[in-house]
DNA sequence: TATTGTTATACTCTATAACTATA
DNA sequence: TATAGTTATAGAGTATAACAATA
């Protein structure tokens, strides 16, 4: 039997390919005035009428960072905050109709990127590529581990 | 012919992924008081000796981020700067006694990691995707894109 | 002149706290 | 009491600038 070797060093590839992809992204997306964050509202907002909280669940970030990211899209005219019918409280983010244009735009580039990574995969190993990458993302690899203490210590109240 | 689908969303596939698996490594390292930073440079370090802008460049930070890494180490106990025989600027980094054990460790937690990971691959399909990960890491997806601004602005010089 | 390593600190990102209006 | 959204800002991470010592 042969010597123990080190396991393949997964971190570094799952690291690398989604560090490098995401910095191509980013150039992509930002030839028409987009971000990643932009763009995510931008599409799931034109689904159906949804709220901040809602748009910062699936895009995964703070509804402090959705703050920011739907001053961006009203700034740049993509949309725009309004009242929601049913809580006065909530505000619904509705797209413009040129926000509609570049969020068709935006989805084209994303689907370009994505298209020429999965064609740098030899055709017989597509589908098992992504057969294994969503059998991992929800299972194994399915939920970030608890910190147990949270990112940044409770900040210091000072009332 | 069916109508055109969105192409799979590989951005997703690998930043959840690479995202889950960091935050399950800083978790299995923390508990032997390591980040991935530190273990990087203790494996580098007891290979051969190495100066501490060649362990940076091996694990792609800045110098200056080396100088706290090397810090925690040496705070530790883990590692010491020496001055080295061919360049007195530079500062090689010793492993300690103490030093050496803990890298031990810490790639068995590491490969352990990884190794559960590969685990959760169907036996079958575990070639074909690592095969497809490195050929995406040193093909496609090889190098970042150069944004074209700097991460940062350049800072106010006020001299 | 260029490079190693250091210190100090500016910049960006993101999340906590506190608040207002409403449920 | 709890929640949607906002503002202000603290904390963490990281990289730039400047510098001393040496090449």
């Amino acid at each position: 039997m042969s010597p123990t070797r080190a396991e393949p060093d997964v971190s570094f590839l799952l690291d690398h390919s989604s560090h490098v992809l995401r910095t191509r992204m980013a150039a992509a997306l930002a030839e028409i005035g987009l971000t990643a964050r932009m763009h995510c509202v931008l599409v799931h907002a034109l689904e159906e009428e949804r709220t901040q909280i809602q748009l910062a669940e699936i895009g995964d970030m703070d509804k402090t960072t959705m703050v920011v990211t739907v001053d961006a899209l009203e700034a740049a005219g993509l949309a725009e905050r309004k009242p929601s019918a049913t809580d006065r409280r909530a505000r619904v983010i509705a797209v413009t109709e040129k926000g509609a244009e570049v969020a068709k735009q935006s989805q084209r580039i994303v689907d370009g990127v994505h298209k020429a990574v999965l064609d740098a995969v030899p055709n017989e190993d597509r589908e098992v590529f992504l057969r294994v990458m969503n059998g991992l993302v929800s299972g194994h690899l399915a939920t970030p581990v608890e910190t147990s203490q949270p990112a940044r210590r409770a900040r210091q109240s000072n009332k």
